[in-house]
DNA sequence: TTCATATAGTTAGCATCCTAATCATAGGAG
DNA sequence: CTCCTATGATTAGGATGCTAACTATATGAA
């Protein structure tokens, strides 16, 4: 998260660029943007998650399940690769959704190490609960201008 | 910090949208753009800090104090407002810096409550020493196309 | 002056993420 | 078959963020 409020100006940046000349102050001026609007959505959808007893990851590992088109289940691992997120992270929130009712997970008949882990039908029923809360804050947020996003 | 690494296909979204008639697929897309890029830069922005025993909102903290030109010193009150970040944080980001001889705090004369907090020389030099890098990490950044950015 | 309320800062406790180390199973070279 | 290495998952420990509750000081109305 990336909450500088008051950006620093175009001046600002411009005295910084004298000081130092490698600077780009257009590209940083855009990087922080960036960095901030980004900041600012996503910690309207923390809210909306943590309001619903659920968080920003347990989501999206709900929601990359649920996604794949050809199987039901994914490896732990798999999960890890897909949200880029390190694998005890993974082992942490699969038992937390797991407890939950929200996910199921099972030994892999054809690897001894491996767990299958699904969506139960609460698991599928809560997510589809949640998308359209979730579209329309993404929605709203998307349609206030960059400058009011805060 | 948000990484889903693929980012749903053109037609998983209008798939989504024929479900979920309120949404609306280019906000989304363009949202989860937003949301991979800004965290992309923001896990390089932190390993360059960690690389520098420091943390992104160390920096920020010593930055906004840095760029205040009329006045030497912020109250934590102040750094929590211009940063957006809770209260207890700049407690400890604070007590860190001044550990590490980077930030001073001395008892507002005005104020029993309150403190200023003010860099050190050594925190001016440490902070000029790491505005090259970080500027040269955002320009970088920044160059790459989008989709080539992760 | 006195008391209620607001504000500056800290402490305590929780959530979430990471890296490094560990355990168990797989799989291939010999 | 046996051993070495790779891989799936977990555990342990640390960093960083938050909210709620607390202490201390300030401020203003009665």
């Amino acid at each position: 998260m990336f909450f500088l409020k008051e950006l620093p100006t175009r001046q600002m940046l411009e005295t910084y660029s004298e000081r130092y000349p490698g600077m780009n102050a257009e590209a940083v001026a855009e990087a922080l943007r960036l960095l901030r609007r980004g900041s600012l959505l996503m910690r309207e959808l923390d809210a909306y998650f943590t309001g619903h007893t659920l968080s920003q990851t347990r989501f999206l590992v709900m929601i990359v399940i649920d996604r794949e088109l050809e199987r039901k289940s994914l490896l732990a691992s798999e999960i890890a690769d897909r949200l880029d997120i390190s694998r005890p992270v993974v082992t942490e929130t699969v038992k937390a959704l797991s407890q939950a009712g929200l996910l199921s997970s099972i030994p892999d008949p054809e690897d001894g190490r491996a767990k299958r882990i699904t969506l139960t039908p609460n698991g599928q029923a809560v997510l589809a609960s949640l998308l359209p809360g979730y579209f329309a804050i993404i929605a709203d947020f998307m349609a206030r201008p960059a400058d009011r996003t805060g």
